[in-house]
DNA sequence: TGTAATAGTACCAATCTGGTACTATTTATC
DNA sequence: GATAAATAGTACCAGATTGGTACTATTACA
């Protein structure tokens, strides 16, 4: 379905509530499962992986517990899914080139990569804070304004 | 990792094969897996998906086989995407709304639908031709009239 | 009537995904 | 220090999905 999984669909609600907070204080894993409705070892799972790729900044020990590292207006949705999916790529030729044996004669390798970078520059586009407050409407705001936003 | 299932990857390689010759001339199966050397079977079970769904029409019998229901450049790739996954929803709250136990907590929704369209206008913008073909740079041609195509 | 094609299912193995469990390490607090 | 509360790092498992195949029925040309 051109679906994104599970973890990384939680890692953006999770994501979303910690940036609600604008004074960006810490919470624990166990206070964001809560919060969330989300089970919490899944929770524990991808809040870890947030703090590895640089997205939250962790304490650990007793009152320890995670921050986002920036402000939510700051973090873009593809940079979210990043994160969790390593490099975006909807087709194997994008992420691994030359690794297709049909690359030779398929010819559309290229055209695929520039797919590739639309769909990723409109994700790029979205930050967190668009998330949980309302985002401009695009019609309004006009499509192009959307696309092209770093 | 937001991937398209390699089922749809290959509808868009065989569909981009009926798309090179234009007097949209009809394929057999077998014809179009040589071609574009993927597995016969695989061929088979996707050309009938892509026939029942409407983008080709099919012929049966013998002398009978596959063409494309309309040129090329009138066929977009989110189109095909949707004729082999079904309707285009990168959540399961867009793909069903009210099913996902966590709506009411979540308030993303609304905006993920925004993120939804926008992923996708930007896939209906892009068509067969395009990817035969080697199709207008998006720098140079502006977003805008990448993603307001239709 | 034979042959070459699509239509429709049903099936299977392997991978991926959602989710859990356990141990180690760190740190605030008493 | 001892303790408790937190993150870090793995390893694991069951179920769903996916890539791929096989088989039978139907259609239509020659």
């Amino acid at each position: 379905m051109i679906r994104m999984s599970k973890e990384t669909d939680y890692a953006i609600v999770l994501l979303a509530y910690f940036a609600k907070d604008q004074d960006g204080l810490k919470h624990s894993a166990r206070e964001a499962a809560m919060e969330s409705q989300l089970p919490l070892p899944m929770v524990r799972k991808i809040l870890k992986v947030l703090a590895r790729e640089g997205l939250l900044v962790s304490h650990r020990g007793a009152k320890g517990g995670y921050g986002l590292v920036r402000r939510g207006e700051r973090i873009s949705i593809g940079e979210i899914i990043k994160a969790m999916e390593g490099p975006l790529a909807v087709t194997e030729c994008i992420e691994a080139p030359g690794e297709c044996r049909h690359e030779p004669v398929c010819g559309l390798r290229t055209n695929w990569q520039r797919i590739n970078e639309i769909v990723f520059e409109a994700l790029d586009s979205m930050t967190l804070s668009d998330l949980t407050g309302s985002f401009p409407d695009p019609i309004a705001s006009g499509p192009g304004e959307l696309v092209s936003l770093q």
